[in-house]
DNA sequence: CTGAAAGCGCTAACAC
DNA sequence: GTGTTAGCGCTTTCAG
């Protein structure tokens, strides 16, 4: 690997003159700088980046911590943090599991978000000392840290309350597993969306985010009378849930009406089409890599938002 | 940020000899160890990787670059590098976009592991000249190159004959994107198929591999009399045209038969069930890292193989 | 406009 | 067992 050294030598300057003309510096008198660049040019000059980073304490790189690298969520939100970040010539570097940790504690980035609860609080109380972070996943208070959460108990209270005045009686939840922040808060604007209008709730259905979860569930609920609404925690169980009672031949949403939370892509490819409350996970990664540029250039950022979020009412409810 | 220096002082010994401790070098008294350990403790200190790295010439990283975050094909085989990764001590970095020539231009990673069209041939051949790298998504011939890819082609092939076996007479293709590598594979192998057996191609639509290209066709495709097999391109496509074709009320096989590829988790939990190739994307995953490991240890690495797949006959066809 | 030189934090000969 | 020291490749004062 050519050094800058080599650049140098072979350009007849001094390594300084080299490092100036390699990073666009004025200065530099044209025709040297061009017998840099095409130095640099022939010996496929490329520098090394622990060499740089070392020295300027910076690294380009924005960390983003995820739970794990499926579903259907994340790849949206990571595309409007890639995207934006792009933009402004930073790295995105996605990891998960063990790497986590290390990464941070390493600190191979600049800035990291998120979303992973088996991420100690330590090591991201740590971690913000020097750099900030995002996090979308807990509430977690310190310096440096910063949150954007989705208004789960918000916009869940608020569907709740469209179906109450659309006639439901009968009101379930499909939850999700029970240490997901997501999940406690969707029930608790379920529960409170159900106590403001003197209703209590039908059943609680244990689930687990999964469409394989939900579907085991819809293959053997047993359907009650009186119309009953089963608000699921996400789309991927109402999905599961929709497809197993359509195996049973029970209608959706005649017999049982049913809805999700996030809108994937998918919910509109299922029959009958789902309701759901969906979030801007696009724009939402974007918020959120804006938000970090903005303090990573210590320009001054504005306050992180909640994810834009929307009802939509199509078929299943 | 507590240096390695600080914690030499506080311990009261060399730079060197908390190196040694730091690194489970044996040659330090277990005494020594203790107290530069408890130093270490006490100041919060973690090593720094840029200097690291930059003394040892090495990352600990692994990278994989793909093109796009989404998809249920690349989460699996992302769990099943990092599951191997995680297990020998390697970080994962994935990456996608402009990110991903820039790390690999600035060697940041080890190794790598490249599944996106968008890379240059030259980017890889330069990175390649140091560091293994194994692509799975074209033929580049090159030292320390190495590739990794679904037999597209035979695995089709013996689809169709199976296919041919059934009875069925009309044979059509729902193509994927015309510069996707899998998707030109498939083809051949398609038609390879009917050509030995004396059938000829009933008709190519052309697809883009996403559940909502698969279902605009199925909306709008006419129904041919004859029996006619489709074989799509990807389960996505196949999910997306059942769909469609449901929605008409339009009876998948009777009417028309639909196959996929790829065996993603959703081909289940339609109605009817997708046959496809299945593809063990996790086992690739592992595969692929478990090579890059050996390669990286200089131990004898084994061939990389194609991952395995096998036919599935569900409902669809 | 260019060069000399210090030093980022760490590892690893090499001495003792 | 422990300390001294060179140096990885780069940026950035400071001189000239």
């Amino acid at each position: 690997m050519a050094t800058i050294k080599d650049v140098a030598k072979r350009a007849g300057v001094s390594i300084s003159t080299a490092s100036y003309a390699l990073n666009n510096q004025p200065n530099v008198h044209e025709d040297t700088r061009a017998r840099i660049l095409k130095a640099a040019e022939e010996l496929d000059y490329y520098p090394n980046a622990n060499a740089r980073n070392l020295k300027t304490k910076k690294t380009g790189n924005v960390g983003v911590f995820i739970y794990g690298f499926g579903g259907p969520i994340f790849s949206d939100i990571l595309e409007g943090i890639r995207n934006q970040l792009q933009k402004h010539g930073f790295n995105i570097i996605v990891t998960s599991g063990k790497s986590s940790s290390v990464l941070l504690k390493e600190r191979q980035v600049d800035a990291a978000i998120v979303f992973d609860n088996n991420i100690l609080d330590e090591v991201l109380i740590q971690y913000a000392k020097t750099s900030p972070l995002v996090v979308l996943d807990r509430t977690l208070e310190s310096d440096n840290i910063y949150h954007s959460m989705i208004d789960n108990e918000g916009l869940t209270y608020q569907f709740i309350k469209k179906m109450i005045e659309k006639g439901y009686k009968k009101f379930s939840y499909l939850s999700g597993p029970k240490d997901a922040y997501n999940n406690q808060e969707r029930l608790v604007g379920f529960k409170r969306a159900l106590e403001d209008h003197r209703f209590k709730m039908n059943r609680f259905l244990e689930g687990d985010f999964t469409i394989h979860g939900g579907h085991e569930i819809g293959l053997n609920l047993n359907i009650e009378t009186g119309h009953e609404f089963i608000f699921c925690a996400n789309d991927e169980s109402a999905i599961g849930l929709i497809q197993g009672l359509n195996q049973r031949g029970i209608k959706v949403p005649e017999q049982l009406a049913v809805s999700g939370f996030d809108g994937i892509y998918l919910s509109e490819y299922i029959q009958p089409k789902l309701s759901t409350i969906e979030i801007d996970h696009y724009g939402w990664g974007k918020l959120i890599a804006k938000f970090i540029i903005a303090k990573l250039q210590k320009t001054s950022a504005d306050n992180l938002e909640h994810p834009e979020a929307k009802i939509i009412l199509r078929e299943s409810c």
